[in-house]
DNA sequence: GCGACAG
DNA sequence: ATCTTGTCGC
C-alpha cells in the first residue's frame, strides 16, 4: 500500500478544514450520471472504546441483485477528533486506502454520513467524491443542518431537505412507518440519481443495503472476526 | 449569549 | 461511533 496523500487531514487543525472545505466546494458536481449505474458500493467505519483504531469496509454490490461481488477491508488509526461538520477529516484517511484497495470500482459509492447536507456543502460523501474523482451520495442517520417538512409514512416518500433557503437533499422514508433518512447528492450525480439508487438499494430495513452489509464487515474486522484486505465475490 | 451538532 | 437482550408495538 503506497504512502497515503490524505494522511495530513489527522493532523490538520479545525480553522485549516474549514478552509480546505470552503476552497472544495468549487469543485461540486451535481450533473447527473451520464449512463444508469450496475455497480453501487457502500462505505463504512467501526471506531474502537478506547483506542484511536478504525476499521473500515468497502462493499460493491451489483445494483440490480444487491449482491456482493467484492469488499475491502482496511484498519488505521486517527487523531483527528470527532467535530460536526468535520468528519470527512477523520475518516477519509482510512477510506481512502481501503478505496484504493479496491480492484472492482462501483459506479457508485454511497457513504455514511451527508454529502452536501451540510454548512458548508462539504460533507463526508461530497468531500471523499471529490478526492476520488467519483461518484458519491451521502446517506445518513440524522440531520446536520436543515429542516424539512412532514413527510408520508410510506416507504418512498420523501420531502426536501432545507438549509439556508437552498435544497440540499431530501428526507427519505426508507421503510412505512420509521423516522426517515436523509440523502444528498455527494458529487458527480443529481439529486434525482441520488433518489433512485438509494431507493434501489433498500430492502426490508431502514438502512440500504450497501451501508448495512458494510457496517457488518467494518465491525467484524474490528472484533478479529474478519481480516483486512480485499476479497471478490462473498 | 444560547442551542444545535453527520459518525 | 460504542456499551447490549429482551421486549413492546405496528
Amino acid at each position: 500500500m503506497p504512502d497515503n496523500p490524505l494522511d495530513f487531514y489527522k493532523t490538520i487543525s479545525p480553522s485549516e478544514a474549514k478552509k480546505l472545505q470552503q476552497q472544495l466546494r468549487e469543485k461540486i458536481s451535481l450533473e447527473a450520471l451520464s449512463a444508469a449505474p450496475k455497480l453501487v458500493a457502500g462505505a463504512d467505519i467501526s471506531f474502537d472504546r478506547g483506542s484511536d483504531w478504525m476499521h473500515a469496509a468497502i462493499v460493491v454490490l451489483e445494483l440490480a441483485s444487491l449482491e456482493p461481488v467484492a469488499r475491502s477491508l482496511v484498519s488505521d488509526q486517527t487523531s483527528f477528533p470527532y467535530i460536526p461538520g468535520l468528519l470527512a477529516f477523520r475518516e477519509i484517511p482510512v477510506l481512502w486506502k481501503a478505496w484504493h484497495q479496491l480492484q472492482i470500482k462501483p459506479d457508485v459509492l454511497i457513504l455514511d454520513g451527508h454529502g452536501i447536507a451540510h454548512p458548508r456543502r462539504m460533507g463526508i460523501a461530497t468531500h471523499f467524491g471529490i478526492e476520488i474523482d467519483h461518484p458519491t451520495i451521502g446517506s445518513a442517520k440524522n440531520i446536520l443542518t436543515g429542516s424539512h417538512a412532514e413527510l408520508a409514512l410510506e416507504k418512498g416518500a420523501y420531502a426536501a431537505l432545507i438549509d439556508k433557503g437552498e435544497k440540499v437533499g431530501i428526507a427519505l422514508r426508507s421503510r412505512t412507518e420509521v423516522n426517515p433518512i436523509y440523502v444528498s447528492p455527494g458529487h458527480k450525480l443529481s439529486f434525482d440519481d441520488a433518489y433512485s439508487i438509494a431507493m434501489k438499494t433498500l430492502t426490508k430495513y431502514k438502512l440500504p443495503r450497501t451501508t448495512r452489509l458494510a457496517h457488518q464487515w467494518a465491525n467484524q474486522l474490528r472484533r478479529g472476526e474478519a481480516e483486512e484486505g480485499y476479497l471478490e465475490v462473498q
